[in-house]
DNA sequence: TCGCAGTTGGTGTT
DNA sequence: AACACCAACTGCGA
């Protein structure tokens, strides 16, 4: 092993081998590859106390997703004559160990702009340079650099979507041929004392069989995300016709959008190839739609929010957030509770956060009812909190895209209009009049009415037997009004409006609890009339 | 200061 | 399906 030069590529996302410019740097001009994957016990250990299975991080679906992943590219670097060592620990400490255990001269690893990965790849190159080793961090994740975005705004993320299409243009990767595949690999080199095994399974890693139906119908790994990729972009008219805002959030047997997103989460699938497929197929084409509405939209939605999350501080919180209002959410957890375990009542909400506990996937637009229900729609619950359950349970859950919806939808950032809010009841009725999405994931519910299925508490009791399902005893009963519910929050919006315009961005502690306070007082017992007087009448 | 645009609301009418 | 209307927000650029 000190018989020529070794290389290190440290795989984080970025778990493919198309396109992977870091992986293919390490494999240049190396006698010896190491592709390393450390499991972090922290992101992957079993949480007895989490409030569903999975780790204090990740839901299992999640982490099924990712060693799906891990397999399939452990397959592909077996077929090139490597492959993929998996290590466990803290990842920077495990990263400084094999730098010293092995005869590495190069470090390889995609570079990240979440501040996880920001901390972490600080203390690696910082060990990696006094070392002398040489680091190499391509940008591959995005379409463009956040940070040449950024200084080419004059230091300040664009705030705006068409302010960030404008800037950013065409990506400078376009012209040259991505490169899709590998001939061959180097050999892994001795291992020595580092402690190395194979991917592990869920059940080894400490997780209980799950039970049939509780999986994720959505497989990890790069073959996946390719298979996928190309049914997808086989159906020319459709990616040519795609319109975001017009998908139907109720379909699940073929769901409306490319659910490709868990796959560029982990970098099994390249934005860029991605890109590059959506740019053939409209040249073939006579018409197609536009950003934001059009799949390269899509994409570029997720280069906005990376490019902002990464130019904000806190941009994660409310507080010392600068593009985040602030508005005195209220701590309730017994209403948090509801909406996290699907008993609010409503069963289009209720479905939902079903399908995101048993899926990890939920289309777009099911996101937003939830999200918008949680917070200033209904419930006026933070938007950290609603976040919270989402990062943990989505399989494509993504740092700064996932911050940067819960901002939108809460009306906290981006977008202001507040009075548009999704009706927990009606909105998913225009989709699904039916109701077919919610019997499929109440099934307490499959056989209500249709007529009653949106709001099975207005049911007669006749109806209510018939259907084998006692509201307030088989299904719960409605956690708030919504008409009263909605108001008040529109109110509390206005106020919290008022309170930031005047202050502008140095709103203090005491200004929201006293809001807070004032809003509490004055709403509280007429909220309770109204829903008293709706429930038992 | 003003007018306008903003991925995806609800309701009611034609 | 397409449109007006409701009630009305902010940020941005002229």
């Amino acid at each position: 092993m000190s018989s020529g030069s070794g290389s290190l590529m440290w795989f984080r996302k970025g778990l493919r081998i198309h396109d992977n410019p870091a992986l293919e740097h390490a494999s240049k001009a190396s006698n010896f590859l190491y592709p390393v994957f450390v499991i972090d016990p922290h992101y992957m250990k079993p949480d007895p106390t989490a409030l569903s299975p999975g780790s204090s991080k990740a839901g299992l679906n999640r982490i099924r997703f990712l060693l799906q992943s891990l397999v399939d590219l452990d397959l592909s670097l077996k077929k090139l004559g490597s492959r993929l060592l998996v290590l466990k620990g803290d990842p920077s400490e495990v990263i400084v160990r094999c730098l010293k255990e092995w005869d590495v001269k190069k470090l390889c690893f995609e570079y990240d702009t979440e501040p996880y990965y920001q901390a972490l790849d600080v203390k690696v190159k910082g060990f990696a340079s006094a070392a002398g080793i040489e680091v190499f961090s391509p940008v591959s994740h995005t379409l463009f650099n956040p940070a040449e975005i950024i200084q080419k705004n004059g230091g300040r993320p664009p705030l705006s979507y068409q302010s960030f299409v404008k800037l950013a243009g065409e990506p400078s990767w376009i012209s040259t041929p991505l490169s899709m595949t590998l001939s061959s690999l180097p050999p892994v080199g001795n291992v020595a004392n580092c402690e190395v095994s194979e991917v592990p399974t869920v059940e080894e890693l400490g997780y209980e069989e799950a039970q049939q139906g509780e999986f994720s119908p959505f497989r990890g790994g790069e073959s996946e995300a390719l298979k996928r990729l190309r049914q997808s972009i086989e159906k020319k008219e459709w990616v040519a016709n795609f319109e975001k805002p017009k998908g139907d959030p109720s379909a699940f047997l073929k769901p409306a959008t490319t659910v490709l997103s868990p796959y560029l989460k982990f970098g099994c699938l390249s934005s860029r190839y991605f890109y590059t497929c959506l740019q053939d197929v409209q040249k073939n084409v006579k018409r197609h739609t536009l950003p934001p509405v059009s799949l390269a939209g899509q994409l570029l939605w997720r280069e906005f929010f990376y490019t902002v999350a990464f130019g904000t501080p806190n941009f994660d919180q409310m507080r010392g957030n600068k593009i985040c209002k602030q508005i005195p959410w209220n701590d309730d957890d017994k209403l948090l509770a509801a909406w996290r375990e699907a008993r609010t009542g409503y069963p289009w909400i209720d479905a939902i956060m079903t399908q995101l506990r048993k899926w990890g996937w939920m289309h777009h637009l099911a996101r937003h009812s939830v999200a918008c229900f949680l917070t200033r729609g209904d419930l006026f619950v933070h938007w950290e909190k609603g976040r919270d359950v989402f990062e943990r349970l989505l399989i494509d859950s993504d740092w700064a895209i996932n911050n940067g919806n819960w901002l939108w939808l809460s009306c906290s950032s981006f977008f202001y209009q507040y009075n548009r809010i999704y009706s927990p009841i009606s909105f998913g009725k225009k989709y699904d009049p039916n109701g077919d999405y919610i019997r499929q994931f109440l099934p307490v519910l499959k056989d209500m009415p249709k007529e009653y299925i949106y709001e099975p508490w207005t049911a007669p009791l006749s109806i209510q037997n018939k259907a084998k399902c006692i509201i307030g005893r088989d299904y719960p009963k409605p956690v708030v009004y919504h008409d009263s519910a909605s108001k008040e929050c529109k109110k509390k919006m206005a106020e919290a409006y008022a309170l930031n315009r005047k202050l502008t961005s140095s709103v203090s502690e005491e200004d929201l609890i006293n809001l807070r306070r004032k809003l509490e007082e004055d709403q509280k017992p007429e909220v309770k009339n109204k829903r008293q007087r709706k429930l038992t009448g």
